[in-house]
Formats: structure tokens, C-alpha cells, sequence
DNA sequence: TTGTGTTTTATTGCCTCC
DNA sequence: GGAGGCAATAAAACACAA
């Protein structure tokens, strides 16, 4: 017995189709009771033209697979083994092809299935209304498993779409970082030699027995750090030259972009001494470092990459560079 | 012919709605 | 509380390769 006080059965459905499809053995055609203007239910039903249709037109021209009907189709004494077919208890019957392809189309018009419209499908295709109930069951299921499946598609193809250029903007910054990392390298070569370079001159003045200390120098006159700025400067622009010269193509990001587009690509190595104090001129010519740079390069955001698979910021070990000089 | 995977029909239990 | 829908599942029917 089925749950929630249901009765089931599953053995009296099969009336009509013993009439109509035992046509060899008793030739009863029962076109007449799905033609229109006929007496059967569909003809006069409220649903013909909208929701319902009419079993004939399904069944003409439509040649049946192997079914269970094809099997006792043309034999012989087919009464006793159609009935003993079908009334087998237990057993579950596959509907015909001419059923399917009838329930399909009404499906198509509507996959819900009113009381009255179940029963007069049930009517006209000799099946109970509980198996149409079930087959309209059945086939919302798999309506939704196959809509299911379409939805994956879709939303995989999307992803890879994404992925893809996800890919590519990862590839794109791995480069740019490595194009940094070497810059960095550069800038403290320079820095080391123009440092070797000052403990030279540094140990010659030393020898001098009236040398003053590089501090007192500048402080009296400036000639020496100036001196150092200007050499210093001398060397940046080599070097920035090259950072604009190696690559210009892809400095579209926040980084190059954003300092491109001030106008004046040189407000990085150069910055307005007119603002400079001595000692902070005195700072530039011994550390070389970017200091100005920096607070500029703070718009971005380095030490928070976003939380995504691909790293658009820069590790935290990453920093390790932009700090060597500090 | 047989083993195996897939499809189809039917059942069961739970849930919601009226 | 009954009717009906749905998810999960069973089991028969079917398809097909070996």
C-alpha cells in the first residue's frame, strides 16, 4: 500500500491498448475514438485544441520500436498470451511508442497535470490516471535532471571564460613583478657603487688635514651633497630610461599607469629639490633610494592581495625588496 | 548468450497546500 | 486530513558489447 493513503494500481490500465493494439488478432481500429467529431472524451473535451490533443494524430505515421506490443503483435493465439502479458501482477509495462510520443506532446503544452486533464489522457490512451500521474511525474524529473545539466554547461563555460582571464592577468603580473625585482636590482648596484664610490673620496679627503666632515661641508656650503645629488641624478636617469624604455607596452597598470599619467615620469627620480631641506638632500645623496617613490607607489596597496587563487599584490616576503635600502 | 549499464515504470515517505 | 508533488529508490525492461 503507498504512503499517505494512497491506493495504487498498476494492473488495470491496459483496456485500451489490448483493443487497439490486438488489431491483428481482433481488428477493432479505435481510430474513430480519437478522430475529432468522434464521440470520445478528447473530441469534446474543454482541452482539445489547448492542452490536449488527439491520440490519432500521434499514432498515424508513427512506427513503433520494439515493444512489448510488437512482440505478440503477429502471433498467433495472441489473446491468451496478450492477457497473460499483461496480466502478470507485479510486472511493469512499458508504454508504446504512439503513448510516449502523445503524452510527450501534451507534456510540451503543459508539464503540469490538472485532475480533469489527467483523466481524460488516461481515457484516451487506455492507461490509468495514477500511470499518467506517474509518467507526467517521471518525466518532471527528468525535464529538471536535463535542465540541471544545461545550467552546468552554462555556468562551466562562464568559469572557464573566467579562468582564462584569470590566467592571463596572473601571467601578466608575474612578469611585471619579475620586470621589478630587476629594476630593484639595478637601482642597488648604483647604489652600491655611488656608496663605494663616497668611502673613496671620503678616505682622500681624510688624508687632507684641514678636510671638514661631508655634514659640515654641506652645511657651509652644499657643494659636496650637491655635487652628489647631481651625480646621482645622472645615474637614475640611466637607469630611468631603461624601466621606460624596456617595455613601455604594458605599463597599463594601477602602478605605471597611475604614475604615467601625472604627466611627468620624471617626478619619480626627481623630485623637486626647490622643497628639499640640506639634510634631506643629504639623505638622497647617501641613500639614493626612492623614498619618493614610494609614497606615491602607495596607492597601491602591496600587503593586501586580494583573496583569489591568482596573487595580483605582492607576497609578504616580497617586500623584502623595498625595504633593502631603509 | 550473458553480463552490465541505462532507461523507464512504479513505490514509498515526506512535505505543502487547501 | 486528504490530495498531490517531489526526491529517493526499487525493479523491470531494454540496449549493447564481448
Amino acid at each position: 500500500m503507498a504512503g499517505g493513503g494512497r491506493v495504487y494500481s498498476s494492473s488495470g490500465g491496459a483496456s485500451f491498448l489490448l483493443q487497439n493494439q490486438r488489431g491483428s488478432c481482433a481488428p477493432e481500429p479505435l481510430d474513430s475514438l480519437f478522430l475529432s467529431g468522434s464521440s470520445n472524451v478528447s473530441s469534446t473535451s474543454p482541452f482539445l485544441g489547448s492542452s490536449m490533443m488527439s491520440f490519432e494524430g500521434v499514432r498515424r505515421g508513427n512506427g513503433l520500436k520494439r515493444s512489448a506490443f510488437q512482440q505478440y503483435e503477429h502471433e498467433d493465439n495472441c489473446d491468451e498470451e496478450f492477457d497473460e502479458y499483461f496480466h502478470q501482477p507485479g510486472k511493469k509495462r512499458r508504454l508504446t511508442a504512439d503513448q510516449v510520443q502523445f503524452l510527450e506532446k501534451s507534456f510540451d503544452l503543459e508539464n503540469k497535470l490538472e485532475p480533469e486533464r489527467k483523466i481524460l489522457l488516461a481515457k484516451d490512451l487506455g492507461l490509468q490516471p495514477r500511470q499518467v500521474a506517474i509518467w507526467f511525474q517521471n518525466r518532471r524529473a527528468r525535464w529538471k535532471t536535463k535542465q540541471l545539466e544545461k545550467d552546468y554547461d552554462v555556468l562551466q563555460a562562464d568559469y572557464n571564460s573566467l579562468k582564462a582571464d584569470c590566467d592571463s592577468i596572473c601571467k601578466e603580473n608575474d612578469k611585471l613583478k619579475a620586470e621589478v625585482v630587476q629594476l630593484s636590482d639595478r637601482l642597488r648596484l648604483k647604489d652600491e657603487e655611488m656608496a663605494n664610490s663616497e668611502q673613496s673620496d671620503t678616505n682622500k679627503s681624510n688624508q687632507e688635514p684641514q678636510q671638514m666632515p661631508i655634514a659640515e661641508s654641506v652645511s657651509s656650503e652644499g657643494e659636496v651633497s650637491k655635487l652628489s645629488v647631481v651625480a646621482c641624478k645622472e645615474d637614475l636617469t640611466s637607469v630611468k630610461s631603461d624601466i621606460f624604455d624596456s617595455d613601455s607596452s604594458h605599463y597599463t597598470d594601477g602602478v605605471h599607469s597611475s604614475l604615467l599619467e601625472r604627466g611627468d615620469s620624471s617626478y619619480i627620480f626627481e623630485p623637486d629639490q626647490s622643497d628639499l631641506s640640506q639634510d634631506e638632500e643629504d639623505n638622497l645623496s647617501k641613500t639614493l633610494l626612492p623614498p619618493y617613490i614610494f609614497p606615491k607607489l602607495e596607492d597601491v596597496d602591496y600587503t593586501d592581495p586580494p583573496a583569489n587563487s591568482c596573487n595580483f599584490g605582492f607576497p609578504v616576503e616580497d617586500h623584502a625588496f623595498w625595504s633593502w635600502s631603509y
